[in-house]
DNA sequence: GCTTACATGTAATAGGTTACATGATTCT
DNA sequence: AGAATCATGTAACCTATTACATGTAAGC
């Protein structure tokens, strides 16, 4: 889904302006799978304006900048459902984390159980930061969704902390040769 | 993790052509967090080899064309180590099917009930998929790795399968007027 | 006084995907 | 005979990120 679907989505919940969208899209459900920048967010706006499927009012605020309010024309929600209704492409994941996993034994032992131990900490973070986001949950698929992403974290989370030790020992184990000194 | 640096960690591993960094990338474990395609490799490869970061050596394969063979030179294993060393950055996921659940009030039960299904299975063939990769497997830290992988598949698996049901009564249920013949 | 939040937008840059171009060999 | 695999590489394109440019207002 690119940036202009992702806005007509957002804005199939209730009007908002570009810099709204992004607050929405940094929060959970949506900071599950997706994030977009600025840079991405207003030139759709701007072609889906131009298109039809969004229509902009411009609201004066006193001093500051006038905000500008998108909303979803008909054009724009049939666009939405066709882009909704097609067969779901494969999920992208780019994850450092687990490409320095895979190359771990490159890496100190220390340095390697470090970094799993700020995995666990943003974790811990994000199964938090997910659990209070009760007002965004407007339907069973909305809550589906939200079951399925801290199940998915939850799981995550546990086989990392419940695996550290046995890998720490792997690591470190082989090593070690008893009655000797451990060479560096 | 940019391509460069993944050709590198492919062959930490041992020589590889371009052709065979990108059948190692399309299978267990690569595959469970990268993708590329020879559009970025090769440019990659050219541009580490002016680095010096690999060395190519030509192989002629009788009329085929020849392979290039690429190898991990000391300044390029020192690259890929610092690259590791780095705090890895936030997972990015681009998901259309999560996507489509958080906005699966939009979309008909029955389509909805059937994306969810395709889901399924996929997943099932993925972690069939992930059984068999025991020869790639050649640290503690990778195992690791590859426990997680299969954690991950195997708790959404199960959250989709023993929830899909639910899902199904909420979405039917209230439409479901009793005495009334189901509109649709 | 400094930082964060509000508020929009453009331009340069980077990165990757897709399609193109070519051709032999092996499997069905 | 046709499809898939092996094998490399370029060019066009698309998309998104980052930095730039500007300025007010509220909170610490």
């Amino acid at each position: 889904m690119d940036a202009k679907i992702l806005c007509l989505a957002v804005l199939s919940r209730g009007p908002a302006s570009g810099y709204e969208i992004k607050k929405r899209l940094e929060q959970p459900p949506h900071a599950l799978f997706q994030d977009t920048s600025f840079g991405s967010i207003y030139p759709a706006l701007r072609l889906l304006t131009g298109e039809g499927a969004v229509s902009a009012e411009a609201v004066a605020q006193g001093k500051r900048p006038a905000k500008k309010i998108f909303s979803l024309t008909e054009a724009g929600r049939e666009r939405l459902i066709s882009a909704l209704s097609q067969p779901p492409g494969p999920d992208r994941l780019r994850s450092d984390f687990l490409f320095t996993l895979l190359y771990g034994d490159l890496l100190p032992p220390s340095l390697l159980l470090s970094i799993i131990d700020a995995r666990i900490a943003e974790l811990e973070e994000r199964l938090a930061w997910m659990g209070n986001c009760g007002g965004s949950i407007t339907s069973p698929s909305a809550a589906f969704l939200h079951g399925l992403g801290l199940t998915y974290y939850q799981s995550c989370l546990d086989y990392l902390r419940n695996n550290r030790p046995r890998l720490a020992a792997d690591l470190l184990g082989p090593k070690q040769v008893p009655h000797e000194r451990a060479a560096e």
